[in-house]
RNA sequence: GCUCCUAUAGUGUAGUCCGGUUAAGCAUUUUGGCUUCUCAAGCCAAAGACUCGGGUUCAAAUCCCGAUGGGAGCACCA
């Protein structure tokens, strides 16, 4: 019924009429026997036996509306006060995708308009980090850079009444805007306004006075009710140091950088959702282009802290030693794991463009990475809890194992005697009398099993019904620490086993791996090279 | 407390604007099978959802009202 309504519009009109014609012919048909209806079905309408086309998954963004090719513009704005995590990626991967889609420009832009919280060296970091995203702007400037402009448009605004320089005490301030009331200081004329003003520039301390924008005290929207424009810093700026001390808020800096960088598409973060309107305020009151605004769900991954207010006290407890923890959902401490950049990328986008909260659980980040890394891991040999294995009448000296199983990966030579290492979980399952397969070597039939175990070499034979484990050769063996990284937190509290390390051997081949490079240790989960003597757990 | 946003399988989402073409698609997870000298990857299959209550309509995941859950904002931070 719904069918036909959807294919044939023509039938919406008479719907009572047909409505009786089609109970009777379901009635007929349910009539017939499942045969009779698959014959005729057949037999007449032999298309609708073609099973359906699978869907593809949709990898890019939902189109922006009424938008021309090639006059797209969006912006990352990040404030250098601290390293890039996930979150940034997804903002600057959603901007700068947007850009992507339609051949526009992207523009990096730091957000530097606090000088007590901006440092060089989050600026570098930030930059590194989304290098290493393989994220490419078009422009790169921060917004300090605009500093004239800022005060150029603040005393415009004074001049047309629509901004205030208030003195009112800090406490006050927050009083009357929870009662909704107007303070005296928005009384003042635009002659004390101005004058006001170049007080600010040397005469005022911090906190003395402010410029206000005129908005609305009655407003539902608390942040329209007279909003900060400007207020006194005295601290040193990273890049300008002092030249300034009047500094334009974040809603009044980015309201005009957005306008004047030519931004047709600023996508921010729903915690920005209630300021859309003060933005779109401002620039009416300078009679400014705006541009669109949207906005997407912040991200956050299940036991893994993104905020600084909860990631500096562990530090300085000593419980994560840095911000490049492979613990943390910072880029560093993904890229320490072992996460790749490009699935980063995708994960991102398969989250797709909503405002419902995102608590994504990390598997799915690692089922994107997995991807990506499978088929350039070098495979290699790792036991851990290591027991001896003995094995008696061995031919051979050295064997030839390939790196991957499926990609061209080379093949490395390891030297062998009679003494081996295996796995302790491995070890407890093997009785006497079994027969193994030491993978890539041979068939072994186990003469003596406990804490030590022995066997005679059988070499080919079965390798379908048996336990088939990995080995390392005593002689060579190197030992490394594993580093397996959990969740950081339990809910509300710290997980103090958030981070296990165990000693285990591997082959010396592992020496001749890159720094950073992922490998995947057999049986056990793709691992990073950390070190010569350290490698991270990355995933399964 | 006030204001705003949000609600589809275990998880993340598509569909919602413009109600019918889909008894809700995809990915992940889980389970089974195939393949394999890895408990990986690959291939195949199965399981599993429209928060609740009203209303409008021939027809509602889709529109309206209400409730409930979740989140955000209420900074001289961004």
């Amino acid at each position: 019924m719904g069918k036909i309504l959807g294919t044939k519009p023509e039938f919406r009109t008479k719907v009572k009429e047909i409505t009786g014609d089609i109970s009777e012919i379901v009635a007929i048909v349910n009539q017939l026997s499942f045969e009779e209806q698959k014959k005729e079905i057949k037999e007449n309408f032999p298309e609708i036996l073609v099973p359906k086309e699978k869907i593809k998954e949709r990898e890019w963004l939902p189109e922006l509306e009424g938008v021309e090719h090639g006059k797209v513009v969006t912006r990352f704005p990040p404030e250098p006060n601290g390293y890039p995590h996930i979150g940034h990626a997804k903002a600057a991967i959603i901007n700068s995708e947007y850009a992507k889609m339609y051949g526009g420009k992207f523009i990096l832009r730091m957000d530097d308009t606090n000088p007590e919280a901006e440092r060089m060296e989050y600026h570098a970091a930030i930059k590194v980090g989304l290098e290493w995203l393989g994220i490419k702007f078009d422009t790169i400037k921060s917004t300090s850079d605009d500093m004239e402009i800022f005060y150029e448009k603040g005393i415009e605004l004074i001049n047309s009444g629509k901004a205030y320089v208030c003195t009112c005490k800090r406490d006050n301030i927050s009083k009357n805007r929870r009662e909704r009331k107007a303070c005296k200081c928005s009384m003042e004329n635009i002659e004390k306004n101005n004058k006001n003003w170049e007080k600010m520039k040397k005469k005022f301390k911090p906190g003395d006075a402010i410029l206000r924008f005129r908005g609305d005290m009655k407003a539902d929207n608390a942040v329209m009710r007279d909003p900060v424009l400007f207020r006194i810093i005295d601290g040193k700026h990273y890049t300008l140091g002092e030249k300034y001390r009047i500094w334009p808020s974040y809603d009044f800096a980015v309201a005009i950088e957005d306008s004047i960088d030519g931004i047709t598409h600023a996508f921010r973060s729903k915690e920005f959702e209630l300021r859309k309107e003060l933005t779109d305020a401002i620039l009416d009151a300078l009679n400014m282009r705006k541009p669109i605004q949207g906005f997407f769900s912040r991200l956050e991954f299940k036991g893994m802290p993104i905020s600084k207010r909860i990631i500096r006290p562990l530090i300085e407890e000593g419980k994560i030693s840095w911000y490049d923890d492979p613990r943390l959902p910072t880029l560093e401490g993904l890229k320490r794991r072992g996460i790749r950049p490009e699935a980063i990328r995708k994960f991102i986008m398969s989250l797709g463009f909503t405002k419902a909260d995102t608590l994504a659980p990390f598997d799915a980040l690692e089922a994107f990475n997995r991807k990506f890394v499978d088929s350039e891991s070098t495979r290699l040999f790792m036991v851990s809890n290591a027991k001896k294995l003995t094995i008696k009448n061995l031919p051979i000296s050295f064997v030839e194992i390939s790196n991957h199983p499926v990609s061209d990966l080379g093949k490395r030579k390891i030297e062998i005697d009679e003494n081996f290492y295996i796995s302790g979980d491995d070890a407890q399952n093997i009785k006497q009398g079994m027969q193994i397969r030491l993978l890539g070597l041979g068939n072994v039939s186990i003469t003596k099993d406990g804490v030590e175990l022995e066997g005679e070499f059988i070499g080919e034979g079965d390798t379908t019904n048996i336990l088939k484990i990995q080995w390392v050769a005593q002689k060579t063996a190197h030992g490394i620490k594993m580093i397996i990284p959990k969740a950081l937190f339990n809910g509300e509290e710290f997980n103090e086993e958030s981070l296990e390390e165990i000693d285990v051997y591997t082959e010396p081949h592992f020496l001749q791996l890159k720094e950073g490079e992922e490998i995947q240790f057999v049986r056990f989960g793709y691992c990073r090279k950390d070190s010569q003597n350290q490698a991270i757990f990355t995933h399964k």
